[in-house]
DNA sequence: ATTGAAATCATTAGCGA
DNA sequence: TCGCTAATGATTTCAAT
């Protein structure tokens, strides 16, 4: 995995249309491309075969549904052998959205949604400090995400 | 903004659906949900319009084109009052996928992806550095995201 | 990469519970 | 009000070039 991959400048507008609208149709980005429809549908095609498309999702405003806050979370591991059983513990949790190894501070750092400032305690108090192996937390809590973009690649 | 919504199964069912598969024909949902096609149209049209669905993109394997390296980073203003400023000036890296305000430590919170720590400590210094209202900054550096879903609502 | 044809789908209007 | 059906135009998909 992570190898390189040859992309030309067709795929990256391809990729660029579809991070900014994944339900455009075929056609219609091959006008805007000056290509057929026909093309457009191979390159997506082998695009998916060889990884680099993984899927496509829709954006949700999780605030208007009673879930505004995010929280990005430090974890320290009393020992970091245990990771891929905190991982796995983490992975049940619906409050979990994201979590990424990282060098440094943390053994990891982990981005969650919750209602509110009392949820998040309750979550906290009864899910990750429920998980012996991690030894201590450090909390960012976040009321606004201010940049939300897809890399140019 | 951020008032909550009135949804019931079906759209959670549609907003779950879509959540895997932005793509996923309104025909197809409806055959799984079991109402008709035209109802799925008339209720993410709905969705929509509430701003509940804010818009789709398809998920990229960076890493396979070449942008493995996500970072984390803890901003500190020199005075809280540029946070503005300073927005606006992240807001045009490329680099610069997500940015979060935060209570605690840091002032802001962004999310990079990088081709290679070679790649960071340019950034690092050559943009992030040059924004004379940041003081300083924490890095998280992440080699794996071993966590990403959607919340379920 | 394009074309063209067949299958499938999106979209809307009108009907009915 | 909400969901259904039916009809039309658009799209997806695939084989042949």
């Amino acid at each position: 995995m992570a190898e390189k991959y040859e992309i030309d400048s067709t795929d990256k507008k391809i990729i660029k249309l579809l991070e900014k609208d994944a339900r455009m149709p075929f056609l219609e980005m091959a006008r805007k491309i000056g290509v057929s429809g026909g093309t457009i549908h191979q390159r997506v095609e082998k695009l998916k075969e060889a990884g680099i498309i993984i899927g496509s999702s829709i954006k949700v405003d999780y605030a208007k549904l009673g879930h505004g806050v995010v929280v990005l979370l430090g974890l320290h591991l009393v020992n970091a052998r245990d990771i891929h059983k905190v991982i796995d513990k983490l992975e049940k949790m619906d409050e979990i959205v994201e979590a990424y190894y990282t060098t440094g501070d943390y053994a990891l750092i982990v981005k969650i949604m919750v209602k509110d400032i009392n949820h998040f305690h309750e979550f906290l108090i009864g899910k990750i400090q429920m998980i012996k192996e991690i030894q201590s937390t450090e909390s960012f809590i976040s009321l606004k995400q201010v940049i939300d973009k897809s890399l140019n690649v």
